[in-house]
DNA sequence: TGACAAAGTAAACGATGTTTACAAAATGAA
DNA sequence: TTCATTTTGTAAACATCGTTTACTTTGTCA
């Protein structure tokens, strides 16, 4: 089996030469401005060629992003020793943040674009995906921060709880990469934002609320 | 001046038309699918036509929205009467939430598409502009809402608080959109999604923190 | 009436993602 | 070796897209 093992290994190593090329005009120029023609001139081959290893471009670009998104998923496992889940939950808001602050183009192909429908992939397809893996890690988290009985009663779902915190980060990082040049607003500091975020969200979970007149919510 | 007024007059009625059109396919079929040979068919006329009223399509596609955008205003406007600031900051991020489910294409043109720059765009252009009129809002509501004095006193910037309520909001809406069909989140109905959010940031804004260890924030 | 400006059009330009039709090359069996 | 077959690649085209060039028509006003 000597031939046919070198020509996958030659075809392994073109399809990494596609997605190295594809990485650096990605990184550098966005979405949009990465066309299948620019990769496969990047690589001297033609674009025809780029489909012989991707279905389309959506696909090539989703495995780059795949492989990128280890870094994720990692940046959470090291706050997987904190002992308090409260804390941990607020760790993990900034730790959110602090990746899409570093890969800007990588967070918003994820986060911020269309998803595709989903229809057709198994299970196997969500093991080991860095985006579900983390997910499953903040829901965790939430709630082992329910069980501590620290927080107000009201909050007894993790599974809410948990899109809560993602959508309050997610909600600042999304109106700065696109609204960030807006001249009405007086943007404060990023960081500033997303740590305000975090914490007020954790001091509404741990407060005695005594906002509504109403009984409860 | 017969004839000059009546022409001016039919200018008006086709740019009209050329709105309308585009609406109906905005509306339907979102951003992307409204291609300029679209709405021109629709109209039948030619799509260099377009041209002689637009200056392009976004130009086109963004003074539709600023026309349908006076009900996102006027949305808040009625909140305007409400005496306690507090209770007045979570009606207005469920009247923004209500919008967006509303107007979910207009939403994501506003608010989840990359902004262009707006440099040459003078003080004129934002006059009257909901937009910014309703940041303005929001902005005065966080004001008053710190001068009541109940809020916690870490919280003293308006621009940090009224950025960070609608980056809430703005968040479950934002995910709303754009991973909805995740189907490894099991989400919670949207509006009970952006009541906790709303109710949380406010429980933060007047809790006592007793989250951190250190001394302050 | 006739110069002139405005309104409108057909066709094309330069992109894009993607596919069709075909050539070259390596492979594996005879 | 020989030769059919699969793999790997290409050039050219297709169907879109937003937009522009070059031209025709039409109405206005001196």
């Amino acid at each position: 089996m000597g031939p046919t093992n070198r020509r996958e290994r030659e075809k392994e190593e073109l399809k990494s030469q596609i997605l190295d090329a594809a990485r650096y005009l990605f990184a550098r120029d966005g979405y949009d401005s990465v066309t299948m023609r620019a990769i496969a001139e990047r690589i001297e081959y033609s674009p025809r060629t780029l489909y012989l290893h991707f279905q389309d471009k959506e696909d090539l670009v989703r495995e780059l992003c795949r492989h990128d998104f280890q870094e994720f998923g990692q940046g959470f496992a090291k706050l997987a020793g904190m002992k308090d889940p409260v804390e941990r939950l607020k760790a993990l808001g900034l730790a959110y943040a602090k990746f899409a602050e570093e890969f800007p183009n990588h967070y918003r192909l994820m986060f911020m674009s269309e998803c595709p429908d989903y229809e057709g992939h198994g299970e196997e397809e969500w093991k080991g995906n860095p985006e579900v893996d983390s997910y499953a890690f903040l829901l965790g988290t939430s709630a082992e921060a329910i069980a501590t009985g620290r927080l107000h009663p009201v909050h007894k779902d993790p599974e809410l709880l948990a899109q809560t915190m993602w959508a309050g980060v997610h909600g600042v990082l999304a109106l700065h990469f696109s609204k960030c040049n807006d001249p009405w607003v007086k943007w404060r500091p990023l960081k500033k934002r997303v740590k305000t975020m975090v914490d007020l969200l954790v001091d509404g979970l741990l407060a005695q609320p005594i906002t509504t007149k109403k009984k409860g919510r």
